[in-house]
DNA sequence: GTCGCTGCAAAACGTTTGCATTTAG
DNA sequence: CTAAATGCAAACGTTTTGCAGCGAC
């Protein structure tokens, strides 16, 4: 396996070269927390964990980091009915959905190539130029239902 | 055709006994401007509408009255990307999904009965007890392709 | 006369922004 | 030295809530 957080490395490094924007001792430790994440964070999320390395870091910041990460396509940002925006490392060639337990909010990701096939198919039958699709799927987990039925 | 405008009387009207609400003026206001209303309606949308036929009507009570229609199964609440709840009318066995123009907001409704079956078996194959589903697709609608190549 | 409903204003919420200060390059 | 980044607090836009008075039943 490849060293992926490296290359998120890289293609931020690329992207700030490019913007002529600076690494510092906040933006790095942000970025760090963020690949080294799994699955869905609020900025609540990252702060906490960014302050576990530096406490002094504001939210603004966090804020501010995560929409570059967005800008720079590393970061996907979610949102699932709380009012709370959500984000995830965006890998590339990976463009799941998410089936979300009502109950317990487990998430699992999918990947539904014969569902895409056929988003395709009716974008085009509308005459739409297909860009990105938001699929969320809600329902009741494994786990969730033996609770009820116990 | 039936008249639905008097079936979402009939059904509001049984959940508000059933509660023991009242019927007060304002209250039948947002609903009939709700029930008669079309397509996807901010709660900006639907004050003003009210405020033509009654001015003191207040933000408070629109969104509450709006919560009583989710509440009682009539009135369906969804998120498009910009921080505003928008409202529609949750007509029975008419679960369709959004195809959302990114440049102009233009908005299709679709369903699509192979998609929801591909759902159903996706979540019977996590072990999901199916409930409900947010699918959009976002894309450039043929007008704005239009615009862009003209 | 209850008790639900109203309008208002204030509060809450997540997010963004202005600004003086710090710091990378 | 310049200009970007920071932390704070204040501002933002949407939604919710507390409350005194009003009105349905």
């Amino acid at each position: 396996m490849v060293d992926s957080i490296q290359m998120f490395r890289d293609k931020l490094q690329a992207y700030m070269d490019l913007k002529g924007l600076r690494s510092t001792s906040q933006r790095r430790t942000v970025t760090e927390v963020f690949f080294r994440s799994k699955g869905h964070l609020s900025i609540e999320d990252v702060l906490l964990e960014v302050r576990v390395e530096d406490p002094g870091v504001g939210y603004a910041t966090v804020y501010r980091t995560l929409k570059l990460l967005k800008e720079c396509g590393l970061a996907l940002e979610r949102h699932f009915g709380d009012g709370v925006s959500r984000y995830e490392i965006a890998h590339e060639n990976d463009h799941h959905d998410h089936l979300i337990c009502t109950d317990c909010n487990a998430i699992v990701e999918f990947e539904d190539e014969a569902i895409e096939v056929l988003q395709e198919q009716l974008a085009k039958r509308h005459g739409y130029l297909l860009r990105g699709h938001k699929h969320e799927l809600y329902g009741v987990c494994p786990a969730c239902q033996a609770k009820r039925a116990g």
